[in-house]
DNA sequence: CCAAAAGTGTTATTGATACACCCATGC
DNA sequence: GCATGGGTGTATCAATAACACTTTTGG
């Protein structure tokens, strides 16, 4: 191949972050309404250019402690987009990452200039700027596969649950209902789970016991 | 966080192939050993710098048929590394991809810039440039984790191939012996092959049927 | 006493593991 | 006839799937 007139291209490299919590039971996303151009009122997954000197890991940390104010989080790399027209301004690579939180530990964002910021619910997503459409199906897809070999739900949930918490959680990333026997078996036999001996503070119902994971660790098993 | 005073950095984006084959039933990886500085001499991961308009999956592309001049391959980004200090000639992010291509397949390379190129059997692995025996380990173990629950080994095998070669295979992958009668059942089980009713020319033992795989495609199960 | 969610066991099926001998061929 | 790799079956164990009733609490 005649590489002799083709030229390198210097590409802004972007660090997006899909940032995940659970709330009212519910698998929900954080979104922010981009203030400029291009895609100015669109809705868009939180992001921001390298910096210099930083680490991509550390341009995630840091995009999702600004939206967030949350530090104790789990953060995996996704994938990288880098198609030549994904970005009107020029050649912008994304490389995209996870992170998954615990609702409760959410504060309102300290930037000022993110005009809005908002959690959308999973089954409610609206025409998104960019490629982020094709990018949140991605991260869904491996947020899926992943929770099937590894315990990573532990990253949006609290510190303690109850069981049926946990269960609902699973049902509402894997999209289908689980049978309540099973699952607590299944659970309990992986060994990751400890009873803190404590109980809710109750409804109309009998009191739920509260778990929490042995480990705020990634395990994987299978 | 005061964002005013920091600059943004544009930085060159690379795109390195992870390159693997079996060869004499041992798994091998193909590394070029660099003309230039930085590490000149060093044995590296083929790889290039992003062209103008040309996507990250065009690019793995292009490196790949560069340096085999194979078509017909299973490829797949992998991870993309970006420490600010990985590269000394200033800020370069490399998306990593790895492609599987059975040897057979393999041509020598048509590019002149290449001073030298070969087959590293996975055991025997020098110290590489930059941080690219780091970035083989992660595509060793994203192969192994791989296998385990797709199909992809179709990659590094020809069209039609010996039973005992698809268990050999495994077995160099996983780095563990894999129990004859146990692996053929399963394998047969996940309805992933068909036999060519053809058999070996054979050596001084019983000729081996060949079988293939019904689908050149990938399927993942579990 | 009623509503609401918590909690609990058994059976059937499936997949994984461990294990040893005969077969077809070339020389 | 012997050396070389090819090919086959059974028994045990573990994990998964299907399935319904009782318990504890608040109001």
């Amino acid at each position: 191949m005649d590489t002799n007139k083709v030229k390198f291209e210097k590409a802004s490299v972007t660090v997006d972050v899909l940032i995940f919590t659970v709330e009212e039971r519910d698998l929900k996303v954080l979104l922010v309404k981009r203030a400029n151009k291009p895609f100015a009122n669109s809705w868009a997954i939180p992001g921001g250019f390298l910096l210099k000197g930083e680490s991509l890991d550390e341009a995630a940390f840091r995009i999702l402690i600004d939206k967030t104010g949350v530090t104790d989080v789990y953060l995996e790399q996704l994938y990288t987009f880098g198609d030549p027209e994904r970005d009107p301004r020029g050649r912008v690579a994304t490389v995209s990452y996870f992170a998954l939180i615990p609702f409760k530990k959410f504060a309102e964002p300290s930037s000022p200039k993110v005009s809005e910021i908002k959690w959308f619910s999973i089954k409610d997503i609206p025409s998104l700027a960019f490629d982020h459409n094709k990018i949140l199906r991605y991260a869904l897809s491996r947020l899926r596969a992943k929770v099937g070999y590894s315990n990573i739900v532990y990253g949006l949930l609290p510190e303690r649950f109850r069981f049926s918490d946990l269960q609902k959680l699973y049902e509402v990333v894997l999209n289908k209902e689980l049978d309540k026997r099973n699952f607590r078996k299944r659970m309990f036999n992986l060994g990751l789970l400890e009873s803190t001996g404590e109980k809710e503070v109750s409804g109309a119902h009998r009191p739920a016991m509260l778990y929490k994971f042995k480990s705020r660790e990634v395990v994987f098993f299978d």
